[in-house]
DNA sequence: TTGACTTCTCTGGTATACAATATACTGAAT
DNA sequence: ATTCAGTATATTGTATACCAGAGAAGTCAA
């Protein structure tokens, strides 16, 4: 076993082959639709699959495979002889997407506070103060900081199948964090917030974690409920 | 449109056509999957495609379709060029599936309190009262009434995410309810437990009833901690 | 002019054929 | 006898060809 270490083995990356063909389309789809402003314009965004298959240069089968699992996960939605397009996620959906964010994440918060360790406590408190002032001038930064800090939260409870679940409804609301973020001064009574829960968790008290977690995610929820009229403005009936 | 009402019509079920061939295939699948004792024989179960393919008379391609779909859902898993597997959920996964359940439920039963009307309690309470004795001797009944009791109360609290979550994470737990029922007496509690929960409903309680929710799941979480080393004992090493 | 019917085309759904790879078995060589 | 290598087979991954259904447009009749 100790070969292992000396040997040079020219470390290629099985680039293409060996991971399957449909978790790479699955992936760049996946990156396209994240990429395209969905709630941008209006519009129905279609996906032909003689298209993805000749742009990606790969046969429709692969295609076909990656968009059953995409369909899967809530991102397009298939009808059987009129396409495929790209979901818009309702006001009402992404509030319930929120809901069990905070559910995972108050309960999550909940285990962290005897489990964390000094140290992880360090690096979410860091996470924290390098926002302490007023993150609005850097919002796009202080964005990426936030979901950090959420996301952190979570795997300090332990339990991963948390982590990955959440991580799915993540993606899901990453077009609408930007614009929630930017109304009603969020950001900074965000920081405050993230600061109170930092708080509670280093003094290891279960039920202020979680109920400070609960209350800020669930907030979101009430602003996205009040003022998130823009997810369906369009057309939500051209879906349900 | 009146012509529609009088129209014999003869309302045949659109059985193979309209619905899509891969999500026949899919749930046909599933319920084989869950036909079978997973839990009962050690050694691996393997699915065949081509198997599949003759059995359900359809071709391989929407087997497979329906093949990633499962394996997107945690239900099977493909190894390139190894063969397709039905996975066995190991102990570890099982609390963690329970944690997030817990998690979920205990949230909805929040918003369930304030929310859920009398006569939707009075359902609720139904399904307790039909087992307030000794539910030992019907313990299959009970099982399936114990689920039920849960569901409501994650429909009750308005978000149908949680619903489809969960029951999707209650597919998977199916095989370990029923072993973990007969155990340590833990149906006759469960009876208390479920009605002490309907009493905070009652009593609209958000507080109260939350945390009997997530103490009654954790509860679970915490005796397949302990007494359910029979889910990984033949090897997950294979897997892993 | 308008409405209904027919046809054409575009789209996804399905099936089959082909290619690549991993495993297992067999043979030979040491 | 044991081990290594090569080949064969089995199984999955991919591609292409074909089919069916739905929508739109055009035409004919009232």
């Amino acid at each position: 076993m100790s070969e292992l270490d000396q040997q040079p083995r020219l470390k290629i990356e099985p680039l293409g082959i060996g991971l399957g063909l449909r978790q790479q389309a699955c992936e760049a789809i996946k990156r396209a639709i994240m990429a395209m402003d969905i709630y941008g314009h209006p519009e129905e965004i279609r996906l032909d699959e003689r298209q993805l298959s000749q742009d990606l240069g790969v046969s429709r089968t692969p295609i076909r495979e990656a968009l059953s699992v995409l369909e899967q996960e809530g991102f397009v939605r298939s009808i059987p002889r009129r396409g495929i397009h790209v979901v818009r996620k309702s006001k009402r959906e992404v509030v319930e997407m929120i809901a069990v964010w905070a559910a995972i994440e108050s309960m999550a918060a909940r285990l962290a506070a005897p489990r964390a360790s000094e140290a992880e406590l360090g690096e979410l408190r860091g996470l924290v103060e390098a926002f302490r002032d007023d993150p609005s001038g850097q919002l796009s930064e202080y964005s990426d900081a936030n979901m950090a800090f959420h996301r952190a939260i979570i795997r300090l409870g332990g339990v991963e199948l948390m982590t990955s679940m959440t991580d799915m409804l993540f993606i899901h609301m990453r077009a609408v964090r930007a614009v929630t973020m930017t109304q009603d001064n969020r950001a900074k009574r965000s920081v405050a917030d993230h600061r109170a829960i930092v708080a509670a968790l280093t003094a290891r008290d279960p039920d202020l974690a979680e109920r400070l977690v609960r209350e800020h995610t669930m907030g979101l929820a009430a602003h996205v409920e009040r003022h998130g009229d823009f997810l369906d403005t369009p057309d939500q009936r051209s879906i349900a």
